[in-house]
DNA sequence: AGTCGTTTTTAACAAATGTGAAATAATAAT
DNA sequence: ATTATTATTTCACATTTGTTAAAAACGACT
């Protein structure tokens, strides 16, 4: 548990006794290969701090395609935020990629934690606002960019995450067909 | 000024006398046409709240491209949120593409409002949050669309926009060429 | 090692988008 | 009105990406 307790503390230190009350509201949960921490159609009433596994965050287009929105991994939330808030059917899909270990907070403890833990909902909020700018930053330069570009970006950002998820998911993620993506690798290994 | 108070109160109510005081912390500002809210380069210690125009909030790529990413009207907040937040240079410009009022807050009125108005940092989040992520929705389907797809969904969010911006703009948000959007249009209008 | 199932690569061709330059249309200025 | 300026469209051609199908590579399992 003491990924998300450290985690928690760069942005507002937390005292022992709080730190102990805390732990009370946090369940750690094992997550197999493949499998779902939330699926689209349900409501999502949890939040995950991934300790250890990565994750896809995907949605369904009109066309029945699985769109990769993107990729998290250790030290991040997880959660359909705008169907957690609202309390409307997730529009998201969140799936383990790896063997995983994440931390849960449902809502009873995302209400009850900030009874004894002031700082607790202005450390999430900064936090939630950090996470979205920086995956809204993401995107963007995926707009601008030709494919290789898009991909050599990937590595920059991502470096680790590469071998990690099917190159299938990735090129999802760049908005590019698999074949455009392998066309893309081969002429970069050898250009 | 009454506009931002008005958007306000959907999120949490306002007592008269905290209304009172709240408008001494707002200044009223018109900017011309394509004049600067913000620039790229300098330091950001104001939002603005549009009581009347459109914006866009654009930055200039490796390749001295300017890329639009996204256009703000009436009843949105213009700010570069992570150039505030961090205190650093802004990486966005954001510029008036119509005669426009807007109702400005400084740092100073950002800082002292909540000292009489305990509610105001969490309806901002609330905002703050909401704006985030609808923005992040709307760039996503931008990233995995074909070019007509993307065009036709623009108008169908922002009918009231695409007559008010100049088409190269739209473009740039698109991702594609204006030679490109013109062919499109052209397209769309006799299949 | 061998088989099955999945992921990744390859290839040839089609379709979409980019490029550069010029023509046209729209807007502003005189 | 006329000119100058800017925005938009058009066109021919280059390049990139998508499509479809098949082959190759990889992993899991006996």
């Amino acid at each position: 548990m003491n990924t998300l307790v450290e985690y928690i503390n760069q942005f507002g230190s937390i005292d022992n006794q709080t730190n102990e009350k805390l732990l009370n509201y946090l369940k750690l949960e094992q997550l197999q290969k493949d499998e779902y921490f939330l699926e689209a159609g349900r409501y999502c009433n949890r939040i995950g701090f991934i300790k250890k596994g990565v994750f896809r965050i995907f949605f369904i287009d009109k066309d029945g395609n699985e769109i990769t929105r993107y990729f998290l991994s250790e030290k991040q939330f997880i959660v359909d935020l705008s169907a957690y808030n609202n309390k409307t059917l997730a529009s998201d899909n969140i799936q383990s990629l790896t063997e995983s270990e994440i931390i849960v907070l449902d809502r009873m403890s995302m209400d009850t934690i900030p009874t004894f833990f002031k700082e607790w909902n202005n450390i999430l909020h900064k936090i939630t606002e950090n996470a979205l700018l920086e995956k809204m930053h993401h995107r963007s330069n995926l707009v601008n960019q030709d494919a290789t570009a898009k991909y050599v970006e990937f590595l920059k950002l991502h470096p680790n995450l590469v071998n990690r998820i099917p190159l299938g998911y990735l090129a999802s993620y760049l908005g590019i067909k698999q074949q455009s993506l392998s066309r893309i690798r081969k002429k970069i290994i050898r250009p």
